[in-house]
DNA sequence: TATTGTTATACTCTATAACTATA
DNA sequence: TATAGTTATAGAGTATAACAATA
């Protein structure tokens, strides 16, 4: 019997956690704080709030992983200019190089996957996953309307 | 800028674990939880050491989630007949019917999603999202080797 | 009065290590 | 000696609620 495309689909998923968790064993660094750092790399120093809003998570829990990350040299936290309740959050030079590698790991990462689709699969591959991003998407946010 | 498929498969990995989370909330179940009880469908009654196989963790943190999943009545302990230092865990008969609605919704999903991706690009899609299930899987034996 | 970040507390998932009862 | 499950301990992620300083 085939799998349902949603068990494929979820396989993926379970797949890139497992590889994220090995591939960050003994650097300190987690899926929750390096997704701190990708929201950093793409938005620039950021307030905490920004934070729990890029991450969907909430301020407590970014005081949190801000901590860590401080604790590993990864970010730096440094004075709001304006606001002297604020704080903003930025990544360190060291942290930058790691995530430019990062980046460049994932792009290569997702030209690999593609090379595995057959040749004349890839473009109705691409627009379909997408398709189901988005049509899932709605129904998410559907689902969220209706709590 | 067009996302990458990578994005893609992440960003349908998290509104998976979003839908998740919320479709849980109030039920007392988790997915850790709901991973154990679908192990229990398609296996049938199991000693603790076959789910903690079946779920990829430790001992420990199954007699953890079964006795979770023992207080909000989703699963009993029964005597291993053979063994006295076993238990055979199984579902309850509301949680088997939770299960068949669940694998019922399932389905349904799965359906839907096919159905937000163009008809011509069906085969291909099928085709090539199986084959990237694959391909990550042989990535992810290769890195756990070389550990 | 509203907002930013923190302290306090709690729950879940996860792991390793040591221990008990049984094979 | 090896295996099944548990107790003990620890760390990470997450949440709510109460509080301080500042706007």
């Amino acid at each position: 019997m085939e799998p349902l495309l949603l068990d494929r689909l979820l396989q993926i998923g379970d797949l890139f956690q497992k590889d994220m968790d090995r591939a960050f064993a003994g650097t300190g660094l987690t899926p929750a704080r390096v997704h701190v750092l990708w929201a950093l790399q793409h938005a620039g120093p950021s307030t905490q709030q920004a934070l729990a809003g890029l991450c969907g998570v909430t301020p407590r829990n970014i005081t949190a992983l801000v901590d860590a990350l401080e604790g590993t040299g990864h970010v730096r936290r440094t004075p709001h200019p304006t606001d002297r309740r604020a704080v903003l959050v930025e990544l360190t030079p060291d942290a930058v190089a790691t995530m430019t590698r990062m980046q460049q790991d994932h792009q290569e990462l997702s030209a690999s996957l593609l090379s595995a689709v057959a040749p004349e699969d890839r473009d109705a591959v691409e627009r379909g996953v997408a398709a189901i991003a988005e049509h899932l998407a709605a129904l998410v946010a559907q689902a969220g309307e209706a709590r």
